[in-house]
DNA sequence: AAGTATTTTACGGGAAACCGTAATTGGGAG
DNA sequence: CTCCCAATTACGGTTTCCCGTAAAATACTT
């Protein structure tokens, strides 16, 4: 079993809970942090300590408040986290369920486990933790169809960056000049036209409207 | 303190957190649904065997799966449960922080209190129940100001049914056929198109786009 | 270096959105 | 019943979006 687990984990009922399941997993060491910034300082103290912690489980996204942070979110931190311990284990339990998001985490963050919080996730925490111990991934199951998923191959950053802009409301008119602007290639109006038919076509929206709608739904911006 | 409560919660590490939480401030009985199906049926239950539950913690978003559900979220949950028993204490335990809809909650549903899931919400909730049983109500410091919000004064079911339909991908040209069809009025292209254009003014917004995007963020639709 | 393919840009016509104004309806007040 | 006010509808002009075609630029091959 693991010996030195970090939860990070911004809601204190959920710490609580997860606190719990680890104390019956029999793991030794168990601490937890509200805020990235306090994960990556207790995983930097550990390292140096020449205790580094085996195992992270973390959230993805975490509640602003009056603090001031630098790192806000659970994809950050586990980056973060890779830089200074890349062969750490690591565990992500978040209520995100976008296959687009989970795939990345997977292909591009290395994780090792995904849990989806939901009616018996406590169940499958542990044993996204038993099967992590024999080297192996895991994802819920609910999600099993979320690693197929090729959203993520087919939209680039160009296109994310163009449906941001348009849900913030810039017109096809003004984002010709604002991607000069900001030197962002390919910028003519009428490539901007392509690309937005492009997307309305993949995502099979009636309008740009309903294009902003269906992307939002999917958390893509 | 209270003698019988349920839990509705559908996130089992949340369940665990606020039954231990009960627990501690010596509540008897103490049962929980994951579903709102279950959480009605229990207290019809619970009625009958002259046992009522005297306070109500509820979540507001339950996840769909494989289960058929009839009730499928929180507000409807509150609703039906006021109905067989009007005098019950409610406290709504859930990550939303919208003001619209927490207004909407003490306004029209009469609930008692709501805290918001978050870095302390364990310590909020035991206050807030304590708080109940001084016959006052309570709300999380953080959202106090949302019970100042005005929104919902200005929107109404109509401007909702709009939006919905817009971010769905109808176009103005056929939402007066739409709305027809529907027996919605007024149902003129005229007026909707000016319905749209008071919604942008009200939400700051340059285009329609944007105005979807706006309202989805604030959780209108 | 020339030829080919792909991407980007330019342009234009038709459709829809946008926005102001004016006509019409419908529900109280007197 | 008539007047008045507000809400709804009708209409027209301007702008923006939408979408196709064609030209230009760039990348890729041989």
């Amino acid at each position: 079993m693991y010996k030195k687990v970090l939860i990070a984990e911004d809601f204190d009922s959920i710490n609580i809970a997860v606190e719990q399941t680890l104390k019956d997993l029999g793991v030794q060491e168990i601490q937890y942090a509200k805020y990235c910034d306090d994960a990556i300082l207790k995983f930097k103290k550990a390292l140096q300590d020449h205790q580094p912690f085996d195992l992270l489980i973390s959230d993805l996204s975490f509640v602003e408040d009056y603090r001031e942070v630098t790192i806000a979110s659970g994809e950050e931190l586990i980056q973060a986290i890779k830089e200074i311990q890349p062969t750490i284990n690591i565990i992500v339990y978040s209520v995100e369920d976008k296959p687009y998001i989970i795939k990345t985490l997977f292909d591009e963050a290395q994780i090792n486990g995904y849990v989806k919080k939901g009616r018996n996730s406590i169940s499958q925490l542990k044993t996204a933790i038993e099967t992590l111990l024999y080297g192996k991934t895991f994802i819920s199951p609910e999600l099993t169809h979320a690693l197929q998923d090729k959203t993520g191959k087919e939209i680039d950053n160009y296109d994310i960056t163009l449906l941001s802009h348009l849900a913030n409301g810039v017109a096809i008119e003004e984002m010709e000049t604002l991607f000069k602007h900001l030197n962002i290639t390919p910028n003519s109006k009428s490539t901007i036209e392509k690309r937005v038919a492009k997307l309305k076509d993949y995502f099979k929206a009636n309008n740009n409207i309903h294009l902003i709608a269906i992307t939002k739904d999917l958390g893509i911006i």
